[in-house]
DNA sequence: ATGGCTTCATAGTGAAGA
């Protein structure tokens, strides 16, 4: 079982990306963020042609979550558990025995701020649902672009990015308390490359410098960890022209 | 030292992303 997670930056403007890297990566599931995407306007004809189910949740501009499956996801849920949030930003479905929580994670604009104080905010609920609701649910996967970099190996520059979004203290304790939930990141299950990053900013020609971060991320319960044989980075749509800024996130399973 | 691009909403530029 392959799963994918992507954050698309627009649908509309990624299709053809998308459906050639479904043809290319063939993921059975592929979570994506950044639809921004009204629902009526979804591709579902176009995915439904490429072979692909699609449970979705989307908004006009911003945000927009996706879980493209192979086969329908059952049980689907919106939201984080008792955290009204208008914002898109996730979806759960489950996909043969594993429960897929599809996630995009605020932006947080820059420590200090509002958005900053949402962003953790938003944190603090998804750990209290995982710390609550894993022991009921063994095979869990979290996949998406979670905008916080975990460790200072995940940030081309650490000193240029220290204290900055997406790398602060703060950020990085409200992701371990989701992680303190049990859960791991099956990136580091794996040796890897040094300086893999999942995304490139479209500034500076980042991408070509290899200044990145590790934001999109995969992360796995104990009882699917034990299953994970690979997960990679896939650069091969970055490189394309008018590419997302993320690359995907590939994690294969023995299931 | 800053900002550099892309997308969307809109019809000029401004907001937001990361």
């Amino acid at each position: 079982m392959r799963l994918a997670s992507w954050n698309v930056n627009s649908l509309r403007v990624r299709l053809p990306h998308l459906l050639d890297w479904l043809r290319e990566a063939k993921p059975d599931v592929a979570c994506l963020q950044e639809t921004k995407t009204e629902d009526p306007n979804f591709p579902a004809s176009e995915l439904r042609d490429a072979g692909y189910h699609a449970v979705y949740c989307g908004q006009r501009a911003y945000n927009g979550v996706a879980i493209v499956s192979r086969t329908p996801a059952a049980d689907v849920a919106h939201g984080i558990p008792d955290f009204p949030d208008d914002p898109k930003r996730c979806i759960a479905g489950t996909l043969d025995g594993v429960r897929i929580v599809c996630l995009y994670a605020p932006n947080g604009e820059a420590p200090g701020t509002d958005k900053y104080a949402y962003k953790l905010r938003w944190y603090e609920a998804l750990a209290r649902w995982m710390n609550e609701g894993l022991p009921r649910t063994p095979k869990l996967a979290l996949l998406g672009d979670m905008n916080v970099a975990p460790e200072d190996r995940d940030v081309h520059d650490p000193k240029r990015w220290a204290g900055k979004i997406h790398v602060s203290e703060p950020e990085r304790a409200a992701l371990k308390k989701v992680t303190d939930a049990g859960l791991v990141d099956a990136f580091r299950l794996f040796p890897q490359p040094e300086k893999s990053f999942s995304w490139w900013d479209y500034r500076l020609r980042a991408f070509e410098r290899g200044w990145g971060l590790r934001i999109d991320l995969a992360l796995v319960s104990p009882a699917l960890a034990k299953h994970c044989t690979a997960c990679t980075i896939d650069l091969g749509p970055r490189k394309r022209e008018r590419p997302s800024d993320h690359a995907p996130v590939i994690l294969d399973l023995d299931i």
